[in-house]
DNA sequence: TTTGTGCGATAAACACCGTTTAGTAAATTT
DNA sequence: AAATTTACTAAACGGTGTTTATCGCACAAA
């Protein structure tokens, strides 16, 4: 039965190319300004063909969301086991903040857009992303063991952290500093996560 | 002549409605879920009319946008002088969450919203959030005059802080804490805004 | 090889959207 | 009373996400 297999391959291919395409320009022109007619064009097929291989344009986001989430978790496994936790979790941060500015369209995606997100697919999506936070709790628990944060709830001084650069993050992303110098908002951003830093280092 | 008193009158008065009920629906419904067409159905007049009064949805967004400036620029009056700046510091982040949480809908459109703000009108609104900006600004000056933040400018000392409360607010308005039970998540911000308050105490 | 069938692709339609245009009817001025 | 200005709107234009009915072709069965 070898024409069941191919058409089985040709139907993945099929997913893969509109995925693949229709990831390109939610991130190039961001989700809402691409449109299920535009990405039909793109790959040359009816808007109607998208629909027997996706639900409806949100399933199309959950899908980009995924990528996003995965590659999220890939930049945080390139933070090395330093022996200093509070290095580690100073190297979280920058990685953290590198991954926004190098893929302002998928952070855009997994931390600031709307989309319902009432459960069902949401579970899954966000399982990448829960382990990224796990490693968060994870590097707070290690600086309590080495003395940091004394008598304050490691729950919470993570979330404290995440807040942080996910607000540092946001700002960029979403054009809140365009009343700075387009020069100096990276090394604003820099300095500020230095500060940041070198305050969690006293504590 | 009294006609044409009364004639600027009521479209004061019309523009007025419009801008009140495009408001309550932009707040509760969001903006882009809310249509010229769904507006204007509300006031019983037709799509077109709203037309006479505002150039485009956009221009709708930034009267609206503006209010909301104004809201946000009045909770910060009610910050009192403290004596130690620290203090007022404190109150201010927990002025500025009790702002996010109370008005959600607002917080969204000023901070988090993408909606051309390719400058022109922009520079207007920001007006009121320029002055809260600046309040910031002026509590972090006395902090260092009172001896903190040693060492630190204070420009990226007052972005730090405000990248801190806007993450906590951001990650809660846009519905990045539904991971934690529905009855945690004000307190969860109180305590988050409570740790990072104490670290700024010991700088 | 011919016939029948199932399936992938699509044209066309539906119900929305923001916005513009041409026109009407009433209020105001002359 | 006639002319004009004004406030309003119906209808249209080009866009959106999505559904439905249909068509043609690759395949399976005869």
């Amino acid at each position: 039965m070898g024409i069941a297999e191919r058409k089985e391959r040709e139907k993945q291919e099929m997913r893969e190319l509109i995925l693949q395409t229709a990831g390109k320009m939610f991130v190039e022109e961001g989700f809402d300004k691409t449109s299920i007619r535009n990405i039909a064009e793109a790959i040359e097929y009816s808007p109607a063909t998208i629909y027997l291989y996706f639900k409806d344009k949100n399933e199309l986001f959950y899908a980009i969301q995924k990528e996003a989430f995965l590659k999220f978790f890939q930049y945080f496994q390139t933070v090395g086991p330093m022996k200093d936790p509070i290095k580690r979790l100073n190297a979280l941060g920058e990685t953290y903040m590198r991954f926004a500015i190098e893929n302002p369209g998928y952070y855009d995606l997994m931390f600031i857009m709307r989309a319902p997100m009432e459960a069902e697919e949401t579970e899954d999506d966000w399982h990448e992303g829960k382990k990224s936070h796990h490693v968060l709790h994870e590097i707070v628990g290690q600086c309590m063991v080495a003395g940091h944060f004394k008598g304050q709830d490691p729950f919470i001084v993570a979330h404290t952290i995440w807040s942080f650069v996910h607000g540092l993050a946001s700002l960029y992303v979403r054009d809140r500093m365009k009343m700075f110098p387009e020069e100096t908002r990276e090394s604003m951003i820099r300095e500020a996560l230095d500060t940041f830093n070198t305050w969690m280092e006293k504590l």
